[in-house]
DNA sequence: ATCCTCCCCTAC
DNA sequence: TAAGGTAGGGGAGGAT
């Protein structure tokens, strides 16, 4: 190995004192998540006016606008106040313009997008294309002519934006989707909120600032003269907790612990206190940031990683000629060098990027520079751990639109030089070229990052190799700000010393597992063989080890491949008392999740519901609103048809997390992913076909119908006619064809109440009119429910199937109402439907009471039924009822009782038989009620009825007793089985 | 054998 | 106070 830059090394530290900040590079593209045309120019000066972490600093402490309005001596709080544009494509006026009316008038200019950033995307006209996938292309923003800018200040107020849409109302199908979608999406609602924070943070940015001066910093970091003589007179040690008190009481500063302790009540950030939490914290998270990075980066340089390299192809004339080389390129500190770019006089200091600055507190630092790391100070630290091996360790908030720009640049001198670009992260990328034997990758790894320095005043390292493996070791190794080639002929030598835990792959775990075998460095690793490796640690993991302790890595570098799942998951803040904070955030979490799914032009047909619940014996945790330590547990179901809107999303995520029989004050983290991915534009008919396909066996598809993969693909080429979200159903539970709607049962009735007439209107006319009887009837009676509203209103039909249903149910009661143990208490006396549907309908609390008698956690299968409740063997008649109910769907009752009970009943007693050969005869009627008109209501059913003979053997008894009669029936209709 | 579900591990 | 996400790889063990 060889430091190919031993004197580079030094080389290039800045040492100007210029901090202002003229444009290194001619404007360039701005980011757009609309379009392929990547962005990765972005203009430099704009950089301070969307700043994302002035807003994190100053928001999170909810300072009052009065304050800052008056810190900012810009007084007039402005017609845009709490107004974030993004402008998407060309319009007039310019973009330029419009971010100047902006900034005058106390609005903001977004050039990153992000939903969560943004208010209103600005734009003035459409292609078909996006109209017609609005609310994936908005990501359910409104969408507004640049004309709403220009007439409220010609108004010199803020007007409406929604008569300046894009697309107007009744139109389109579409559009429709839109508001509905606003509506639901409670952005409409709760944006206001959540703009007031924004604005209060804007305020802290003066107008004079912008040029010159950093971020503000936590500690004493600003460019301003009297920070900077503080700065250079301090030592050390003394003055860290001195800097921040005196900064506390400095109420010109916007120190991050003045802000903290300016004696405002504690807001502390939950689930409990922001019912938009989910938002907001993704807002500020950096594992966020940098989790869906990869996203946004494919979205921009689409155009750079679909195209296939081409380069090579010219090159491969006489490609045994050339060698093939990999250069791995790592930002340094990345997050600390963006931030303190334009503050050369830091660069030989201690200095990090955290929350917090408070010296006891808990939150992490993200990077640390240098300095910092010589301190023993890492990424993921607690700042309270850091501050105590550095105390005047200086803390940097984040600058999340700022880490983005320079990504972007960083990508578009990667991509200028290299047709092969492997995207690892936000500041990390491998390349390969082909090199004929007088090229030096030296010199090529120097000049990119030469070039990488001279745009974003940060610096980067290289490492080279021949493959991957060894690109990335000898990036290590060169860091910071230098590079390193590990010659083939050195490899062995650069690896016996290399701790294992250095090799990618081998994390905490491995690292330990192989420290137990007294195994530490490669040179060790090699003298275990290979099948030792894969016994002890797995047949992938143990391949890996040998080939990687050997130098040898045969993966390539591919651009990224496609995207095989999609999820959101917060541990930090989860904190629920109720049902009901539980419930909101859950359906908040779909919100954010069908959002994603959207703005990847995707739907899933598996959704996987993961749940971090305490410990048994954890206390609370020692990271402040942290998870601590828990159990996880994730449940997954998979759906025929796939999935992404918001009320296909909770319709399966609620009573899957019903399902899990948590005390939800007892949890502590939630996510919910998709996979089994499909293109959401695919047609309806498309769908169909795959659903079909998807219920019956394999072999019965190849017998009837051999064409039918040549017809899907045909299919699902042609334009969905209503554009956006064409199959939209669950595959479960699918009553009426009010299949885009959430349930009535989810709308929060108060909210409809104060809807404007029109679209109240609009939304009945969607609900059939159910929409409002139930408000009629809700006037009457309080307790009652949607759904028992709804089923009143069908009671009186299909009396006939019920009633010869009653009669075996009865019999088979009286049959054995003599036995000692059965609780004939318990069973309804008749089916007169207000037991049954007791519990059902109880509101969340109070059902939460109810169920006390169950296990806090889990239920586990081994658990013996009598420890189950027995309250829900009432509920059974509920299955009856449900054919009383027009179009009533007992797949729809079975994924809505995940939370269901086994009666206390002693397996194999007569009762027990009893209940079963009752429910297994009703389901019989059932099938043959539903095996000609509708086959997915039974393919739902006993999936169904599977997933929860898991949790009940009453339920796995039902099923195996009925499954054959099923698949003869099935076999008989259709001549072949249901797939399960 | 091959699939699926429910985990755990790893990296940034 | 503080923002412990995201996605892929892979293994164990059960169902088919
Ligand atoms: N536990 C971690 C790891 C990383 N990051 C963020 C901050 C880092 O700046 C960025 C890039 O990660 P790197 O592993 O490349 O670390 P740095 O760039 O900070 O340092 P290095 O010079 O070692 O690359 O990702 C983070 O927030 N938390
Ligand atoms: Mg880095
Ligand atoms: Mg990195």
């Amino acid at each position: 190995m060889s430091h190919s830059s031993g004197s580079s090394r030094k080389r290039g530290r800045p040492s100007s004192k210029s901090g202002s900040t003229k444009a290194l590079k001619p404007p360039g593209f701005r980011s757009s998540p609309f379009t392929d045309f990547g962005s990765y120019m972005t203009e430099k000066n704009r950089k301070l006016n969307d700043q994302f972490e002035t807003d994190a600093s100053s928001s999170s402490y909810g300072a009052n606008p009065e304050i800052t309005d008056g810190g900012v001596g810009g007084g007039d709080g402005g017609i845009f106040k709490g107004v974030s544009i993004f402008v998407d494509g060309f319009t007039v006026p310019s973009s330029q313009e419009l971010k100047n009316y902006m900034l005058k008038h106390g609005g903001r200019f977004i050039n990153y997008f992000s939903r969560h950033t943004v208010s209103h995307i600005i734009c003035s006209n459409l292609p078909d294309s996006k109209r017609k996938n609005l609310r994936a292309f908005s990501q359910g923003l409104p969408v507004v002519k640049p004309d709403w800018i220009v007439d409220s200040i010609a108004a010199n107020t803020l007007l409406s934006w929604v008569p300046y849409q894009l697309i107007e109302h009744a139109s389109t199908e579409s559009s429709k989707q839109l508001k509905l979608f606003a509506f639901f999406s409670e952005k409409g609602v709760s944006r206001s909120n959540y703009q007031g924070t924004l604005i209060e943070t804007e305020a802290f940015l003066p107008d004079e600032c912008k040029g010159e001066s950093t971020k503000p910093t936590f500690s004493v970091t600003d460019n301003s003269s009297q920070e900077k003589s503080q700065e250079s007179k301090r030592t050390n040690t003394n003055n860290e907790l001195k800097d921040v008190k005196s900064e506390s009481e400095d109420d010109c500063s916007t120190s991050y612990v003045a802000d903290q302790s300016s004696g405002r009540p504690d807001r502390p950030h939950s689930t409990l206190t922001d019912p938009d939490f989910v938002e907001n914290y993704f807002k500020y998270s950096r594992l966020h940031f940098i989790g869906t990075w990869r996203n946004r980066y494919r979205k921009r340089f689409s155009n750079f990683i679909s195209g296939t390299g081409s380069k090579n192809n010219n090159l491969n004339s006489n490609m045994e000629s050339l060698k093939r080389i990999v250069i791995h390129v790592d930002m340094d500190c990345f997050f600390v060098s963006v931030v303190i770019r334009n503050s050369p006089e830091l660069l030989d200091k201690p200095v990090a990027v955290c929350h917090s600055n408070n010296p006891k507190g808990t939150a992490e630092i993200s990077s640390a520079n240098y300095p910092a790391r010589s301190y023993g100070i890492k990424a993921g630290m607690f700042v309270r751990d850091a501050k105590a091996r550095c105390p005047h360790l200086t803390i940097f908030p984040y600058d999340f639109s700022a880490y983005e720009e320079v990504a972007d640049q960083f990508y578009g001198i990667l991509h200028k030089h290299c047709e092969k670009v492997k995207a690892v992260s936000c500041d990390e990328a491998f390349l390969e070229m082909f090199l004929s034997l007088n090229d030096y990758p030296e010199s090529i790894a120097e000049m990119i990052r030469k070039e990488i320095y001279e745009t974003t005043r940060c610096t980067a390292s290289a490492g080279i190799g021949e493959n991957m493996l060894l690109a990335r070791l000898a990036t290590k190794s060169a860091k910071p700000n230098g590079q390193c080639f590990i010659p083939p002929d050195k490899v062995d030598e650069y690896l016996d010393k290399l701790p294992v835990s250095a090799l990618p792959g081998v994390g905490y775990n491995a690292a330990e597992k192989l420290r137990t075998r007294e195994v530490e460095t490669c040179a060790q690793l090699r003298t275990i063989s290979k099948d030792i490796l894969q016994k002890d640690l797995g047949s992938k993991m143990g391949e890996m080890l040998w080939n990687y302790c050997r130098g040898i890595d045969h993966s390539e570098v591919e651009a990224v491949q496609e995207t095989k799942s999609i999820g959101a998951e917060v541990n930090w803040g989860v904190r629920f008392k109720d049902g009901r904070d539980s419930e909101n955030f859950l359906m908040n979490l779909c919100k954010e999740v069908s959002l994603r799914l959207q703005g990847c032009g995707v739907q899933g047909r598996t959704i996987t519901l993961k749940v971090k619940v305490r410990k048994k014996g954890a206390g609370e945790p020692v990271k402040y609103m942290g998870c601590g330590d828990c159990e996880t547990i994730s449940r997954s179901l998979t759906v025929p048809g796939a999935i992404n809107d918001v009320a296909s999303l909770h319709r399966i995520v609620k009573p899957t997390f019903a399902s899990f029989h948590l005390d939800v004050k007892e949890v502590r983290g939630v996510g919910l992913k998709l996979s089994r991915l499909e293109l959401a534009n695919s047609s309806r008919k498309g769908v169909e076909e795959s659903r079909l396909d998807f219920w019956l066996s394999s072999a019965m598809r190849k017998g009837k119908q051999p064409i039918e993969d040549s017809c899907l693909t045909k299919h699902s080429r042609e334009d969905a006619p209503s554009g956006a979200c064409p199959s939209s159903s669950s595959g479960v539970s699918q009553g009426s064809n009010i299949s885009e709607l959430p349930p009535l049962s989810h709308l929060d009735l108060d909210v409809i109440r104060n809807l404007p007439p029109e679209i109240f209107s609009e939304m009945n006319e969607l609900y059939k009119g159910e929409l409002r009887k139930i408000l009629e009837s809700r006037q009457q009676e309080k307790e009652c429910t949607v759904e028992s509203v709804e089923r009143k209103d069908c009671e009186q039909q299909d009396q006939e199937f019920t009633t010869r249903m009653q009669c075996k149910f009865e019999q088979s009661k009286a049959s054995c109402s003599n036995s000692n143990h059965f609780k004939s208490d318990l069973m309804p006396s008749s089916l007169s439907q207000v037991d049954s549907s007791i519990l059902e309908n109880l509101p969340d609390e109070v059902r939460a009471d109810v169920l006390k008698s169950l296990p806090l956690h889990r239920v586990e299968n081994q658990l013996p039924e009598s420890s189950k409740s027995s309250i829900l063997l009432g509920s059974y008649p509920k299955w009856f009822e449900i054919l009383r109910v027009r179009n009533g769907l007992l797949s729809e009752y079975l994924l809505s009782s995940a939370s269901f009970c086994s009666p206390n009943l002693v397996p194999g007693s007569e009762e027990w038989d009893a209940v079963v050969f009752c429910l297994s005869e009703f389901l019989k009627e059932y099938i043959n009620q539903k095996i000609e008109s509708d086959i997915e209501e039974l393919y739902n059913c006993f999936c169904l009825l599977k997933r929860l003979s898991y949790d009940s053997s009453l339920l796995l008894e039902l099923y195996d007793k009925t499954l054959p009669f099923v698949q003869a029936s099935i076999g008989e209709h259709y001549g072949g089985k249901l797939h399960l």
